[in-house]
This record gives structure tokens, sequence and C-alpha cells, in this order.
DNA sequence: GCAATTTGCTTCATCGATTGCGCAACATTG
DNA sequence: CAATGTTGCGCAATCGATGAAGCAAATTGC
């Protein structure tokens, strides 16, 4: 219609409706009963408004008003399910609770997380969730120079409240079913390998941790070999375990799916022996149960932890201590 | 430090760099050098926004500027591969385009993906691509009467350009394979059985067509009852085939990984006649080529997807027709 | 019938960043 | 030394929405 694509404003409604510009933004944003504006008038511009096809302006109104209701989150990658359905759930529980979430994926990139977390700020967002970032703190401080909350979620920083699942116990938990399907099933009592994940990184730790102390507990020992922490990478860990040819019963312990897919690349090569292989990793994926040789995966709860996080918003002492969530321990059959 | 959080603006930095707002302002956005800003006190400014954590205020910069350099872009859902790879690639293309990138996951709900929509042209988003969208057109016409540019992915829509895989050779391709596979291991001819997605869907009506071309090209007619589009859901397509007992050769055309989660849950607790079933999937995941009786899987080009709909930014005639992108077929061996 | 109240709006300053315009101070030219 | 040019910066209007304050008209109270 018009030759130059100009937003509508309410300045537009306004001439179009015969009235303030003020009485159009109190109509349009819900608070004309209270400044007495008619139903007439509200009717009116309402039905401009709506025929224009008026959408507000969230930067002039944000500027004006106080609060901004964006709460930002990053998350490094969405190749799988866990931090898939964190960003899903995050987003429905945001709006549920009247925000707007944005959400950025920064590759496990700790400059990208800075700088996303940096933009997030920008658009004032009034408070950001690192999840599974690289430098969590770098992250915090940004933040609380800035007077914006943060919390972390997955992996924990020193600076910030953080919510994380217990990496610990449900390693322990694993490396307990991993063990007893060895004994059950080949007769063979470990120890098992652990493949993937970095030691540096804190959730790899606590596993890592979890996964020694059900060994000890069963006085078995790992050589240092055993560990195997090659990142998140397929490709990675199917190279670290390439030259390895299952003559004998062999057990892994695969950190994060990522990991899995290399294991399962390179379980699905083997010429022979694949019988004497068992495996579980730490985290979900809806084909794991599906998987020869895979005898349970540990989902960690998505729902928990959120719910933890968006109780933390707005908390002004909440606990520096990380808050830990249990995870569900889900066994499967072995396909043979 | 402060009592108060507010947060530091120009403002602030000008009273203690001693210098007006409007130096900060140029320095801090890089025109110091056009506006003759001398380098002394660019480099006082500079030191001390890094000192207070300064963020710009991007709802006043972009409220005073003319363009946002947002784009939008709304998913149905992160639950598999093909979206989570979209999402994140656009984030990538867009960032290295100097884009703002915001997406938003819609649960494939017709009216969360128009009140999304909304909420980005709000964010005075310059364009807006509907990923998936169950009702794109109805996103379109918004966008137009906003005087913002609108792009479909995935699913095409008429008011828009739209940016689609070929989804009826790749479907026709994955028909041939599959039908193949059944003659060579199987001695056996067909038809195949279509699971998953909606009929009403563009997307599946097309892959439909494929399916079906390739039969008739064959001369192999399919019942009726052979078309099982149950939907996004892998529990409708595990209980859909829940009565079948494959005492005869059974080949399956599956219709996204979601309904192949149902797929593969009903071959694995079949009692007996698995190693007469094969399968393919038109959708990609990295566990597909270990699922036994997979035959192969359709891989969606998201980067030559994105290219396209990036090309399309800012192009005032764009085609009405839809981009078709070809699909990658990825063949797997049969894992007995 | 006149004051007091209520109704239904408008006016105007404001949020923080941007930018065209302009003005001193200093340097250069002839 | 006056005229002209350059350097370095500040002033003030502006983007669109908001809401406190205010004001005229309509209604009520006595």
């Amino acid at each position: 219609m018009e030759k130059v694509t100009k937003r509508t404003t309410i300045y537009d409604l306004a001439e179009l409706a015969d009235a303030s510009p003020s009485a159009v933004s109190s109509v349009l944003n819900g608070t004309w009963e209270k400044r007495r504006i008619s139903k007439k008038l509200a009717e009116r511009v309402l039905k401009i408004a709506e025929e224009q096809g008026y959408a507000v302006n969230v930067q002039a109104s944000l500027l004006r008003r106080e609060r901004s209701n964006i709460v930002g989150m990053i998350v490094p990658k969405y190749d799988n399910r866990y931090f898939g359905e964190i960003a899903e759930q995050f987003e429905v529980m945001a709006r549920a609770k009247g925000f707007f979430p944005v959400v950025t994926c920064t590759q496990r990139d700790p400059e990208l997380e800075f700088e996303a977390a940096k933009e997030l700020i920008s658009y004032q967002a009034e408070c950001l969730i690192s999840t599974g970032a690289t430098d969590p703190d770098r992250i915090s401080a940004f933040c609380s120079a800035s007077g914006v909350q943060s919390i972390n979620l997955d992996l924990p920083g020193k600076d910030a409240p953080s919510v994380i699942s217990d990496n610990y116990s449900a390693a322990k938990e694993l490396t307990k079913l991993i063990l007893n399907r060895c004994e059950e099933e080949l007769g063979w009592s470990g120890p098992l390998r652990f493949v993937g994940g970095r030691l540096a990184d804190h959730n790899t730790a606590a596993r890592l941790e979890g996964f020694m102390s059900e060994h000890r507990d069963r006085s078995i020992s790992v050589p240092d070999s055993y560990v195997m922490a090659t990142g998140y990478s397929a490709e990675k860990a199917a190279i670290a375990l390439g030259s390895l040819t299952p003559d004998r019963p062999t057990g892994l312990f695969v950190n994060s799916t990522i990991s899995l897919e290399g294991v399962v690349k390179w379980y699905s090569e083997l010429q022979s022996g694949a019988e004497k292989v068992r495996y579980g990793c730490f985290d979900w994926d809806p084909f794991g149960a599906f998987l020869p040789g895979n005898v349970g995966m540990v989902e960690q709860d998505v729902t928990i932890m959120l719910n933890k996080a968006f109780e933390l918003i707005g908390d002004a002492d909440a606990p520096t201590e990380p808050i830990l969530v249990p995870c569900r321990l889900r066994p499967f059959h072995v396909i043979a």
C-alpha cells in the first residue's frame, strides 16, 4: 500500500483513531482501564491496530520501562538430546512465567560464549543462564559488573549459583551396572575403560571419580591407559578405540552421546569379538536402547534442573554451592 | 560497589571521562575517527568503559538507528538432528554476515508459532525465517503487513519465498533403495509401507508421491492401508505397527526420525521375523547406521538450504516458486 | 444551582544512543 | 596579521513507548 515501508507506530494509529499517542499506548499495553480510557476508544484503537498489522517496538518500550523480561541462555550445541531438551524446556518454562527467552548456541567456543553473553546483556537481559559453559566465571564476572544475575547450568562456576547433575553418583551407578552386566553376561569383572570428555571439565572429573570409586569398592585397579578422555568428538573416540580388538571381554563407560557415536562406529566395524563387548553411556538418546552391546544410559533430569534454575532467578542470596540434581539410570536389555 | 545496581550508560562514562555523551558514543561505536575524536580521548573512554563493565543498551541504540540487524528464526523442535543443525548453522552464518540471530522453538504449535513471530517482529527483526511452520502463510501475511521480509524454510508457503528439500526425488530414491535391498536380501519385491508424517503436510505429500511413483514404475500397487501417516510421534508409529507381525517379508519407508523411534521400538520387540524386515528413513541420525534392518537414510542438505535462504535476505523480487535443494541418500549395510 | 467529584482524555518529560550542525581553539597561508 | 583551514569536541533533536500530571467536560451531591 504505502510506498515507504516504515513500521506502523502508535503515532500513526493515534492519527487514524483520532486520539493521542498515549491513549493508544495504554490501550495496546492493557493499562487502559486503569487510565480510564473508554471502552469505545479502546475498541476503535484495537481494531485499527489489527488492520494495520501493528507490532510494538519493543526497543522503545523496553527503553522506557524498567524491566525487560528477557532471560538469556547460552547452550553449547544442539547435537544431542540433552541440550536440545534444555533449550526447548527453557523456552516453555520461561514463557509460562512471562519471560521472553532468548537462547543462543555457542559451539563450545569460549570466545563465542563470552561474546554471546555480552550481546544478551546488551539486550538488557535480566538474567543469563550459562549452560555447559567452558568459562562460566568469566561470564559471571561480566554479568555482575553489569548488574545482571547469572546462573550456571550443567557445569558449575565459583562466582554464580550453579545447578548441575549429580555426576558422581550417576556415574557410580552406571559403572556398577556395566560391571554387573559384564559379570553376568561375560563372566568377567573389569576393569572398564572410560571413553570421552575432557579431564579439565568438572563433569568429566566428577564422573571419573564415580567410575573410579566403584572400581575401588570392588578392589579393581584401573590402568591409566584405560582413561581415554578424548574430548567431545565422535571421531576421536573411534580413533582412540581403533586399535582395540576385543579378543578378551571389554567394557566401556562412554562419557556423552557424541563419544558414543564413535564407540558405536568402532563396535560396528569389529571383525570379531563384538559379543564380548558391553558399554553404557552417560547421557541419553532415544536410539540408545536399540544399539547392540549397550547396557544402559544415564538420563539427566532436565525438568528438575530447570525448575531449580528458575527458582534461583531473582533470588539475591542464592547458594554458591552447586545444587545437585539426581539422574535417572535407564538399564537396557542387550541386543545380541 | 554502588548501592543501586543501575546499568552503566554513556552518560556515566562521559562524566568519568570528562567528556560529552556524544563523544563517548562515537568512541564506543567506532565512528570516532570519522567524527574527529582524538586518539587520546578514545583510549581514555575505552579504558573506563572496560573498567565499568559497560555494555551498550541495544534497545536505545536500535531505536535511534534505522537497522536492527536482527534475523529471527522459528523452529518446531530440537528433538532431531535436522532442526538442531538448522538452528546451529543459522546462528553461525548469521553472525558471519553481521546479523544478530534469534532462534525460538515453537513446539509444532501453530498459535505459538504465530505469537513467536509477532514477538520477533516486535524486536524489529529485519527478516523472519519460518522453519517447518504449520501455517507459514499466516506468518508471511503478518510480516508483510509489518513491512518485514519473511522466508519459509523446510516447508513451503504461497506468500513468501521458500527453500525446501527436493522431497519428491529423495523419497523416490529412498524407495528405490529399500525396494532393491528387499529384492536382493529377501527376494521380495514390495509393496512397502509408508510410516509417519501428516498427509496435510506438504513434505509428507511430496514424499508419498515419490514413494508411489517408484512403486508405479515397478508396477507394484500399494494398498491404501499401507499408508500410515501417523503424525510426528514415536508412540503413534509404534502403535500403528503394533499388530504387524512379519511372517512375510516387510519393508518400511519411515518418514522422519521421530517416527523411526517408534519403528525401531516395534522392531526390537518382535518375537520373530525381524530378519525379514527392511526399512529406510527420510531424515538422518548418527545412530541410524547402526540400527538393525536400516538400509539407508536421507540427509537433507542444511548448509545449502541455509545458503539459499541467506541469499534471499534483502532480495525484494525473490521467486515465489519453492527453491528445491537436493538431498543426500546415505545407504547402509544391514546389520544382521 | 453551584461546588465537588468523576470521566476521559492530552501534554510533556523521559529512557539511552546517535548524529547533523556548529563553535571554539589552534595551525597555516599569503 | 588577517583570512582561511583544520582539529576536536559539545549541543540538541530524535527514535517510539510510557506514565505522571493536568485539564476540560460530564456527572453527582446537597
